[in-house]
DNA sequence: TTAGCTGCAAACGCTTTGCCGTAAC
DNA sequence: GTTACGGCAAAGCGTTTGCAGCTAA
């Protein structure tokens, strides 16, 4: 799960090219520069930190290759499935299914997540106040609208 | 946890009533209308749902009640806590603690998210494909710099 | 009576897109 | 040589804000 730096680049490159993707230095440079943080940046400080060995790059390259990237499987976002802010009723917190494919949310019966206990502090980075859990998937609608396509693309 | 309407407009009242919050007919609406629906609404939703009783009620006020009543704690956001899209140079799904005051996003051990099983089903809305695991708190920055206030207001 | 709230419209900020030149293959 | 990709600038879209009139308490 953890690679080296050099792995991790080199697993990026031989991914590129199975894919069929350019390897140009500007999808390096923003792969290299997630690859080596943990801060899970934003567009605008992944754009700053490639800037800064690549003074040409523009901000819509770092966001087009952020996309393709996650696309690919290479990365993933945090806090993804949505442009819109979606509301809930009930403030008390609770699972949530939520399918990638639409974006619908549903309440879920998931009774692992009383299970589970919450610890109060979490190392060095700070204290917990809630747990959130969402089970993403594709939905029986976008499945069945989609067929057989759904199911080999939810392979990947 | 689950109140019936009549309860849970009853309890809505109360707590506007005891937090000194005006109750306006639009803010009866909109929390009418998400409290009578599992669909976990965006804010057009709900905007186009309350309009139908309300014609005059304008986009920007529902946005300003939906903020209120989630401060207030009536209702809650599903996937909150980012105007910005945030990267992960790693695309396996894994843990995050993520600070409600700042939006900082650390991976974290928690051995419990392991342990949990993932249905492959969840009953009849969709197939599960990843679980998605966020522990919200306040960190440690965060709780420095605001001191007894963060303490304070973490309470609530 | 008087804050606090609403509606309107314009602004804002993150993200996306069309276009054309350029570089990876 | 082809074709995907990058840079530029302008647009898009959900959300926020300033302002003036209104209304719940």
């Amino acid at each position: 799960m953890n690679l080296s730096r050099q792995e991790s680049m080199d697993s990026f490159l031989a991914h590129c090219r199975a894919a069929g993707m350019r390897v140009t230095p500007q999808r390096l440079e923003v792969f290299r520069e997630l690859a080596q943080t943990d801060e899970h940046p934003d567009a605008e400080t992944v754009f700053r930190g490639v800037r800064r060995r690549m003074p040409t790059v523009s901000l819509d390259t770092v966001y087009r290759t952020l996309w393709r990237l996650e696309e690919q499987g290479l990365i993933s976002r945090v806090q993804v499935l949505s442009e819109r802010a979606r509301f809930d009723g009930n403030a008390i917190p609770h699972p949530h299914f939520v399918c990638t494919r639409c974006g619908l949310v549903r309440d879920v019966e998931y009774a692992a997540f009383n299970e589970v206990e919450v610890p109060a502090r979490m190392g060095g980075v700070g204290t917990v106040e809630a747990l959130h859990v969402e089970l993403r998937g594709i939905c029986t609608n976008c499945r069945q609208a989609s067929g057989a396509r759904a199911r080999r693309d939810s392979v990947s």
